[in-house]
DNA sequence: AATGAAAAATGACTACGGTCAAGTTTTGCT
DNA sequence: AGCAAAACTTGACCGTAGTCATTTTTCATT
């Protein structure tokens, strides 16, 4: 019987990733045991580690499975006609609340995503490529409205405003920065220097 | 006698910095356990936990000590009559040579810089405050040559440059940018994108 | 010098992430 | 159906970070 065997295992995948977004949910990512996980999923200990490579890599598959509802949710609200600024604003406020609402499971995200380790390099990659995607057609249109230089890859522009967004992430982490206002302000301001540039308007025209 | 507790304590605390300068160097930050921490300090494991909260906690201040040597070493090496964008190159790239001599040692000191757990939160922020020093003399000169606008606050520049630093370091922690040389030519190109800003000329001149 | 209280050191202990040899199930083949 | 190979599962086991009740050392007081 072909795919009996096949059958079983997206089954036993999905189990285990049901369990890890119960718990999770539940108790939070550092309060969940391998052998907890594995006693809800119904499974052995092992088995868990032939599905995935390591706890945050089924951290990372269950955030990849909740981004994408996120992103999806969040690319109808954005509003058409708003500035540029605003759009960057929405959305990288709107990842800050989902990624903050459990601070620990945050943390783990962010340090697994921006520094990973070789085994997670691929789905940290994925998921980052994710969020790529909500950017460009913003950047596209801002672009042909000239509101933003042509003559930059916009991987590039995308990179420096995120940039900017982990900053005020680390800052927040680091206790510098204290509430979303805070933030929120922290990154508006950073945004629109970045868009008319750190030199004087007098040097500009020079170059 | 006075002091002879206070002296003793001394005595330890250095006798375990030294063991994690010693083994930390030999084998690096994953592979040295804290028992075998303890043993080479010649201490109880549990006397390590009295003296810092927690492993990375002692990563940060080995760190701590590496990283003002460096930067002393660095001061000293920075061209006055270089241009701005030149002597953060500099800077950047020699701490960049330096966080990723090992690249799990690297690893692990950054999401905790970074990403803070709240126990580590304070080393983190002195290590911060002291890369941040490097920087204000720099600024404030190329503000007076008028290289950089006066009406924004230097930390604000500072979290502009590092931003872009963090971002070429996590490109090359998954292996987006490969080479040294690789990271020097992306942070080279938006540290000019961000002096000159994303935005149109022709639209900055409206504001 | 003797003593008891306070500070500091200790290592057996716990809980966890991850491994792997042994056991179980599935599959293709005769 | 019977069988052997391949794929999959399992939990006892390992090494490690971090804890804590107990023991040892220091210090002030008599």
């Amino acid at each position: 019987m072909a795919g009996l065997r096949e059958q079983k295992k997206q089954e036993t995948k999905a189990a285990i990733m049901d369990a890890a977004i119960t718990l999770f949910g539940e108790r939070g990512y550092e309060n969940t045991s391998i052998a907890a996980l594995a006693r809800a999923a119904g499974v052995g200990k092992g088995t868990i580690y032939s599905y995935f490579s390591s706890k945050s890599d089924i951290l990372l598959a269950f955030s990849e499975e909740e981004l994408a509802c996120l992103h999806l949710e969040l690319q109808q609200k954005i509003p058409v006609n708003a500035l540029l600024e605003e759009k960057l604003l929405l959305i990288f406020m709107y990842e800050f609340r989902y990624i903050t609402k459990n601070k620990e499971f945050g943390r783990t995200l962010m340090r697994e995503m921006i520094f990973p380790k070789a085994l997670a390099r691929e789905k940290s990659q994925e998921i980052e490529e994710q969020f790529i995607q909500l950017f460009v057609l913003i950047f596209k249109e801002a672009q042909e409205k000239g509101q933003l230089r042509q003559d930059i890859e916009l991987t590039m522009t995308c990179g420096h405003f995120y940039a900017l967004y982990l900053m005020a992430l680390s800052a927040w982490y680091s206790g510098r920065l204290l509430s979303e206002e805070d933030v929120r302000n922290a990154l508006q301001v950073m945004f629109s220097q970045a868009l008319v540039g750190l030199k004087p308007k007098s040097e500009i025209e020079k170059s």
